[in-house]
DNA sequence: TATTATTAGTTACATATGAAACTACGTCAA
DNA sequence: TTGACGTAGTTTCATATGTAACTAATAATA
């Protein structure tokens, strides 16, 4: 990376070519939101590499133990607010988690449409072996960053998806899973 | 975000209970791989914004075009390279592309087995609508950002990146397209 | 209370994905 | 040459995904 932080194209001006003026450079390997993308991908398979393996747990299924494992008892659409997954998603985490009985349901008794959602026993011990390692993960993630600059980086993450949301709010809706 | 950068959990130290020393406090929504996952899908949605509805364009359709846009004629595999996808999804991209007449392809004299790959001209004039739309939005997703800010971001994603491309390097051959 | 609207969660369907198998062509070595 | 191996790119298959339609239950209102 030898580029400055705020653009690394050069309009061609002065270019008489009839068209020329529009061909900006464009390179997709500098391109920001494609920096996004590789950074996000080697995070994940990082992250992966713990949960799928050992207990062949999904992404999905793994974020919703995570969210189970400190609260306890929640609804689907609970998680589904926590975990910035949508419903369908959580449904079928949490139906591929009942099968394996690492998370059990129960009926509410007033609402009976609403579900409550806990770990089992079994999903517990998952969930506490699986919670150290992945902090593991996390720590050697951001090896070599101290303290400030962690910060700072989480602070500016922050600042670009307040952007990004901003865009995407005055648009049309759609939030797809892979892109750039 | 008002945790310090560095960790957000607190070893239940002194817990006397006979499995409560592993319980460390795991709160997902402050777990930097999560927050990676967020930044990703911001960032990701807001681009895609751009191309998707214009031209019907996916994800590896539109970054195929862009790694064409400038370099004019490369192998599938070379796009493989540039691009990080894999040759499955290049080859895919780049049927769709020559069904919408994007792009052409030509098979090498030299070795038939590679073919050389170019956009058409309404693929160019595509690409070139295209270029000064997603700049704007990176443009937009860095506001408020100064440049040595952007610099210092893009810095740290490498590092981070870094650091996982280093964890992954060591265990099992996994690079799934959605984690965390 | 009957009727309509709302909410929780699931299912169906069409599309996207990755791994592995496969096809077609090239290269190397005997 | 011919066979063994290697490479470019495509296809198959099983799984994952999102949207929209759906079911079941509750809430609101007439």
């Amino acid at each position: 990376m030898e580029r400055d932080g705020s653009t690394h194209r050069n309009k061609d001006k002065n270019d008489t070519a009839s068209e020329a003026w529009k061909q900006q450079s464009f390179d997709l390997r500098s391109y920001f939101p494609f920096l996004v993308r590789i950074y996000y991908r080697a995070v994940s398979s990082s992250v992966e590499r713990i949960y799928a393996p050992l207990f062949g747990l999904s992404v999905s299924e793994w974020r919703t133990m995570a969210i189970l494992g400190p609260y306890r008892a929640l609804s689907s659409s609970e998680i589904v607010k926590e975990s910035s997954m949508d419903k369908v998603k959580v449904s079928r985490a949490i139906a591929r988690l009942r099968e394996k009985e690492f998370v059990k349901r129960d009926i509410d008794g007033d609402d009976r449409r609403r579900s409550v959602l806990r770990l089992t026993d079994r999903g517990r011990e998952v969930y506490e072996t699986l919670v150290p390692l992945v902090l593991e993960v996390e720590d050697s993630l951001l090896e070599g960053l101290n303290s400030s600059e962690r910060e700072l980086l989480v602070r500016l993450m922050e600042k670009v998806r307040t952007n990004a949301e901003n865009l995407t709010l005055v648009g049309s809706p759609r939030i797809p899973e892979e892109t750039i």
